[in-house]
DNA sequence: GTCTATAGTGCGATAGAC
DNA sequence: GTCTATCGCACTATAGAC
């Protein structure tokens, strides 16, 4: 038997989500999480940089879905385009987690504060998008615009799927919204 | 002479400003604060709900103006010049605050637990504003489409206004900003 | 692993205004 | 006297330093 129990980091995020779906966030010390994993505080704190951060530890990954797909789209393609295959390559990746996005999602819609966290991640998400679509040759402040407007589109879509009880099309409602963005902005 | 100076308030929130402006948002102590302002942390506490607050005092008004250009705006209007005319609008309020804004900006802009903050606040403001919209007749996702990506040019063309030394037009920043989302939206 | 600084809260005391 | 803004003190939890 190893001195230590492997997956430190994981066992963490488990105890962390578990904690905070039954007594909530704030009613659960860095403490009782680093407890229920079998380690100390310290130790929490070795890996993640607050408290939140065990709810938000693939946020590297998850931006870097999003530019790698944009990266990828044909260069012939349309900003607008190559933004709509991003966005559904980087949801079509969701679709066996409906489950569990659902529980992660309650937790966070019931705190403030990782609300805030959620929105600095896909502020995150956006400007590295918008850094993209610059090297694939669009001038600001149009980069920008664009990047932004496809993070709130995969936010609205995504809320949607996680709020209702059965999974539907993540990618589905990401084209629906991006097609509500075409008519709005055609002025009908 | 009263036992209370008048306007306790805005006595924080100038020492806030000024000290976060001197040294830092995380080396002000919100002790610092209430002493600048003649005051004790306990009577902080009784005006602003944490220590990023004091910046944001007057968040509820701000999206109030977003909210009653919009509600009145001509009922014909379609959804985009509807809201076009709430962000030229509230821009145009800011007309004479550049310096004051920019002041602001370089504090929040030196502090990820203020941009949090900032986030949150837009993040407030566009949910108003599909709200409004709803009320206006636009069904959802296109509400929270529209909202959200108003909220977002917005902020670009806000951030192209603080950036430059020199007090630019923002409505006109806005204008362009606008622009660029219909022609992007048409795949231009 | 212990110690310290700070954020933020609860509650009662106090000093004025009325 | 009542009402209210402020203060003082004790307290917990985070976060980081040593």
């Amino acid at each position: 038997m190893s001195r230590w129990e492997p997956n430190a980091r994981g066992r963490l995020e488990q105890a962390a989500l578990e904690l905070f779906a039954e007594r909530g966030f704030e009613q659960t010390t860095v403490e009782d999480i680093a407890t229920r994993a079998g380690l100390t505080k310290r130790t929490f704190f070795r890996y993640f940089s607050d408290k939140r951060e065990v709810l938000f530890g693939g946020g590297d990954e998850f931006k870097q879905r999003f530019v790698d797909a944009l990266a990828g789209a044909p260069a012939s393609a349309a900003p607008i385009e190559a933004i709509a295959i991003s966005l559904e390559t980087v949801a079509s990746a969701f679709r066996d987690r409906h489950q569990f996005a659902r529980q992660r999602q309650a937790v966070i819609a019931a705190n403030a504060e990782l609300q805030e966290r959620e929105l600095v991640k896909l502020a995150s998400v956006a400007a590295a998008l918008a850094a993209t679509l610059r090297e694939r040759g669009v001038d600001e402040p149009d980069a920008s615009v664009i990047a932004e407007t496809a993070v709130a589109v995969f936010r609205i879509a995504f809320e949607r799927w996680v709020a209702d009880t059965d999974a539907g099309n993540l990618p589905e409602l990401i084209r629906e919204s991006l097609q509500a963005l075409r008519a709005v902005a055609a002025g009908r």
